[in-house]
DNA sequence: TCTCTGTGTGTACATTCGTTCACAGAATGT
DNA sequence: ACATTCTGTGAACGAATGTACACACAGAGA
């Protein structure tokens, strides 16, 4: 009662509506199913403030994929940093440098997995975009590793769609469980690696395995 | 306004409430996002009616779940049926049925993919209950077929996963794009041929590459 | 210093929601 | 034939929702 109503910082209140909708999303409730009143009231911020930031609950989801797109940067750069060389660790180091973005950002992934199948096409549209460009900036990093340089770029690119893909599917894993059982998030980093291990391992042997069944 | 009021078939407006639950997640709508008059509005029903049937909207979202269930069986079935020999074309057949039933069954299978990261924690566990279920009879049927018969219970039944993944994955690509639309469902099913391709090569080089990655 | 613009507040209203209740007509078992 | 049970109807409620409007106050530019 003492300092309300007055204007801290530009946009404060804007970050603080996000937060709260990515705060509700991360307790259970699905993006779809928020409302203006609900994400306002969690934020402690009259309903009315909510227009002043956002023209509805779509605009908000599609800043916060930007803001996703920022924390798969982040979670990109840290692993080229420490990943460097391409031996047999590579993997499982890219994974647990995964699980553990995911566990730092699990809100965000959890919005992720949501939208994937939301009901806002542009949100599914946005999201869609950023695995594009994540599984683009893998292909690259891993011609610069000179790792797969059998592949052409397509089978190279589809490969990266593939782990992509399989690592997106792990979130619907990793939220469903506790983030404190350490025993099931292991299982899943162990199983997702695994997969990972297979999906590369069918790419060493793509070109020769490709010809033998298109040949006949 | 001659025959309302009638009690036409027990579980018949049952089964409308479901189907239009269904045909409003077709309609783009979320699961989550669906409330009790909505769906009795759809169905042409008085809201009361809903709970002459349903306890609640996780209530039906299980129903359906079962009801996926079905669906998903009839597909392994026919799967059953016209994929009896183990030739490289198995690949693709497969990946023709399951395209035809997505395409024949939308609905369910935007029901689907919405219940993976959806509200309901019960809802989620049933569609994953029922992917394992699906992956344990895939297992079966490879191993009565030789194929991969290299491959411990194990590592057979984690590929098998790692298919079902990759295909479930698939339908948020299907369902982003119009039932017409033949080019775009075909570069789908394509991508798809590719991914179980390179997947089914790994597993084909499976053992030697794990005891190469675990030997060092 | 003064004005203007941006941002948050409080009030308000029509609409929609979930849920309850008493009632009516068809089906079912005896 | 009759009582019971099952299923759908209509009206009604209190609560929550989206959105609009007028207002207040802080900071930026003159």
């Amino acid at each position: 009662m003492t300092d309300r109503k007055k204007r801290r910082k530009p946009g404060e209140t804007r970050e603080k509506l996000m937060e709260s909708a990515l705060t509700l999303v991360g307790k259970g409730r699905h993006y779809a199913s928020l409302g203006i009143r609900e994400v306002t009231r969690q934020a402690g911020v009259v309903p009315t403030s909510f227009y002043r930031n956002f023209r509805n609950m779509d605009d908000l989801g599609l800043e916060l994929v930007d803001q996703l797109g920022l924390v798969l940067r982040r979670m990109m750069r840290e692993a080229r940093i420490n990943v460097v060389q391409a031996d047999e660790r590579l993997i499982e180091e890219s994974v647990d440098i995964f699980i553990r973005h995911v566990e730092a950002n699990r809100d965000f992934f959890f919005f992720m997995a949501q939208g994937l199948a939301g009901e806002s096409r542009a949100v599914q549209d946005g999201i869609r975009s950023e695995m594009r460009y994540f599984a683009t900036e893998l292909a690259n990093d891993l011609r610069r590793m000179g790792v797969m340089s059998h592949l052409g770029d397509a089978d190279l690119e589809l490969t990266c769609d593939l782990v992509v893909r399989t690592v997106a599917f792990s979130f619907t894993d990793l939220l469903g469980v506790s983030p404190d059982d350490d025993a099931q998030i292991q299982q899943i980093r162990d199983r997702t690696t695994r997969f990972l291990q297979l999906i590369f391992i069918g790419a060493e042997h793509w070109e020769s395995g490709r010809k033998a069944k298109e040949g006949v």
